[in-house]
DNA sequence: CGAGATTCATGTGAAGTATACCTTTAGGCTTAA
DNA sequence: AAGCCTAAAGGTATACTTCACATGAATCTCGTA
């Protein structure tokens, strides 16, 4: 047994590697300059650049459909300017926060704690209450002289779930902050987000606006090509795969991430095959892949209730039931929950979970009227039918069940 | 036959509750002067 | 007397429950042609 495995991991070294460095196509690379996106890197550039001479720049509002490069870019600049400002001595600090994060910058509160932690203090996961909270992040900001710029990714998913509230205050701290100076910088991907916020904290916060239009194929062809000639070693990847991946890209409302992403999974199942250049075949495993790790990945950190009901939906849809109504789901649900010892939660929680289910992309959802026979959900799974068999042994696995 | 009322099953919002965790405070114990 | 530990008191955020009202088209009802 040892034997096969070190002549197995024997194997794996002497194997040739496709790639020179794959850290490039990874989703968190910076690279030196960036492609097709001038016209935004100057505009954020522009609007940041103040922050160098110690003035506050204004509040930044960045929109744009997901993989149109946004937060790449203000990433980008914003490691730029902390460089520029460190030579320069000036104190300039700037956090990032992506809010979608679940259980970590998903509340008033939670986002608030990261901050502080950001700032390296310690504070608990809960029990202190919010207004406390604002205060120790004050504290820490006016502690000393210095501008702070913060990034909130993903703000509208924040804004949806608990209100524009910590906008307004974090918009209205300037003007109380006697040493520092605090400047926003929200990313969304809706684009008609804003309309929906407090008008005091929707002229504050988009002082300025930026859109960033998605990719189309001949743009995200270019920024595949240059990524891919770092990554990969010479002839590895031929320029038809390149334009493959491009196209399937495009079709998702120019996804670059999706693009990258997908040559790197491509790449690595080639290398796994042995392969000695990335075909076509391997994009379309890839696409698989991403697809299915997606998906055991969000079922894996659901709690276990949400985990129950995904399994009585997927138990019913196997019953070749074509359509899911909720009630339905939820007498199944409660069997199984008295099946397994746990104390079932009412159907209003269900109903919620089953909404929380279609945001994740594992169900499909669809309120519908039944005119005489009442108002309910139907509900489809979104969820290739190959993979159900992974899926099915993995809910068993963590709901302890069969 | 058709307009309007009715109905059903559940969506959905608001308010209340349970739980887990936090800080503060008061009391009891120990210790050192 | 001062210092330290512990436990109770009082407070909070979050996940969930309870209550109550909203929805919207198939079906029913009833006046009318």
């Amino acid at each position: 047994m040892a034997k096969k495995i070190s002549k197995f991991f024997e194997k794996f070294l002497a194997r040739d590697t496709l790639f020179k460095d794959k850290q490039v196509l990874q989703m968190n690379y910076i690279p030196d300059d960036i492609t097709h996106r001038d016209e935004q890197v100057d505009q954020i550039a522009e609007i940041l650049a103040p922050s160098l001479k110690k003035q506050k720049p204004s509040n930044v509002f960045i929109y744009g459909k997901v993989g149109s490069g946004k937060t790449l870019v203000v990433k980008y600049i914003t490691n730029q300017l902390l460089d520029t400002a460190n030579k320069l001595n000036v104190p300039l600090k700037i956090l990032y926060i992506n809010c979608k994060l679940k259980r970590v910058a998903d509340t008033e509160y939670r986002l608030m704690a990261q901050l502080i932690r950001d700032f390296g203090k310690d504070i608990p996961t809960t029990g202190l209450p919010t207004d406390e909270i604002y205060k120790t992040f004050f504290n820490i900001v006016d502690s000393k002289k210095q501008l702070l710029i913060l990034i909130l990714d993903e703000i509208d998913q924040l804004v949806k779930k608990c209100g524009d509230g910590i906008l307004y205050n974090l918009t209205r701290i300037n003007e109380e902050l006697k040493n520092s100076q605090l400047s926003l910088v929200g990313i969304s991907n809706d684009l008609v987000f804003v309309d929906n916020l407090d008008p005091r904290v929707k002229s504050s916060l988009s002082e300025e606006e930026i859109i960033f239009p998605p990719y189309n194929a001949l743009q995200i062809q270019d920024i595949l090509s240059q990524r891919v000639i770092k990554a990969f070693k010479e002839d590895v990847v031929h320029q038809g795969v390149i334009a493959k991946c491009a196209a399937y890209a495009a079709r998702e409302h120019g996804d670059a991430r999706r693009a990258l992403e997908l040559t790197r999974v491509a790449g690595e199942l080639a290398e796994r095959e042995s392969s000695p250049s990335v075909n076509i075949e391997h994009l379309d495993k890839a696409e698989q892949k991403i697809e299915k790790d997606r998906i055991v990945d969000t079922i894996k950190t659901q709690p276990l209730q949400c985990q129950l009901v995904l399994y009585a939906i997927i138990k019913m849809y196997l019953k070749k039931k074509d359509v899911i109504l909720t009630g339905e789901v939820y007498d199944i649900y409660k069997e199984h929950c008295s099946r397994s010892g746990l104390r079932p939660l009412t159907q209003r929680r269900i109903s919620d979970i089953i909404a929380e289910l279609d945001m994740f992309g594992i169900l499909n959802v669809k309120v519908i009227s039944k005119g005489r026979y009442g108002r309910t959900r139907e509900i489809s799974l979104a969820i290739q039918p190959s993979m159900l068999p992974k899926i099915i042994s993995l809910l068993e696995q963590s709901l302890n069940v069969s």
